[in-house]
DNA sequence: TTAAATTCCTGTAAGC
DNA sequence: TGCTTACAGGAATTTA
């Protein structure tokens, strides 16, 4: 399932080749997968615009239009409007040929001026489509207000430390948390906590500053070597050329319950936090 | 206010 | 072999 290093990869993929590209036209197979604002009025204000930057904001695509005619706003400021995508868990966002097979359950498809075209597939249609500014979606709920981004150099320990320590859920249900910490998903939660030597079940507020410490690094590490590796294809995940990524092959825990930890080869654990299949060693993490 | 439970959805795999 | 059932999970929504 795409998270953090997934849509990372997609968005650094697309983008050389979308931004100043106009889009000409848009067709929705599947228009409830547009959740702001209503499909026709997103097929109409869409149409025509020309994409000026391309970002990422936790699992969630950001997609900048150029502002009609005043100076280019920067990205992260609000001001412009937004394509945004959320890939949910099985969603792709593929740059194709026109001549490419149209693949079953194909929600949307964008036409862009150099022939090519943007499509949206997403088989358990756990994603969406919005479209606004910024602001206009965060206050229209359509997005959360997430939490900071944490392979941001800015991000510092002390910061995840005070989350937790105002937490009493299990830090694994923090980690999941998108306005705790934003990108974070199954993968990479169990995979930072097994590099932190922490159990997921642990309540947050009793970690030290130096277990922080521990986890802080431990998500940098998992992430970015992850977005090193082209992000995981666990499940159906693709990158924008429908490729696989090469992480799956690297995961210490993710899927691999009753499998022998790589540090002291007793088998790993399976739990259920959160609601989500937990793997972790009951040995090497307190 | 926070945390836990529920819901959405289809492909896949396990079980009979 | 073929059918049925359980399971996977991100996050919005509801309940506690």
């Amino acid at each position: 399932m795409p998270e953090l290093p997934e849509v990372e990869t997609i968005v650094a993929d697309l983008r050389p080749h979308l931004v100043g590209r106009t889009i000409e036209r848009c067709e929705l197979s599947f228009p409830t997968i547009v959740r702001h604002p209503e499909p026709e009025e997103f097929v109409d204000a869409v149409t025509g615009m020309r994409i000026e930057s391309l970002g990422r904001r936790g699992k969630y695509i950001l997609i900048a239009f150029a502002p009609p005619s005043a100076a280019p706003t920067p990205l992260h400021e609000g001001g412009g409007p937004l394509l945004v995508v959320h890939l949910g868990m099985s969603g792709q966002l593929r740059l194709v040929d026109p001549a490419a097979p149209l693949q079953k359950h194909t929600h949307a498809i964008f036409f862009l001026d150099d022939g090519k075209q943007l499509r949206y597939r997403d088989p358990r249609r756990f994603g969406r489509l919005l479209l606004g500014t910024q602001d206009a979606l965060l206050h229209a709920k359509k997005m959360p207000r997430l939490g900071p981004e944490p392979i941001d150099p800015e991000y510092e320990a002390e910061q995840l430390y005070r989350e937790l320590r105002r937490r009493r859920a299990p830090l694994k249900a923090v980690l999941l948390d998108q306005k705790a910490i934003a990108g974070v998903g199954n993968i990479y939660a169990d995979e930072s906590l097994y590099r932190a030597r922490l159990r997921p079940a642990r309540l947050a507020n009793t970690v030290s500053k130096q277990s922080a410490r521990r986890l802080h690094d431990a998500l940098r590490e998992s992430l970015v070597l992850a977005i090193a590796n082209r992000g995981s294809s666990v499940d159906t995940y693709r990158d924008a050329w429908g490729e696989i990524g090469g992480q799956q092959e690297q995961l210490l825990v993710y899927g691999r319950a009753g499998e022998p930890c790589y540090n002291c080869g007793r088998p790993l654990s399976s739990v259920r936090i959160a609601g989500r299949t937990t793997v972790f060693c009951r040995n090497c993490q307190h």
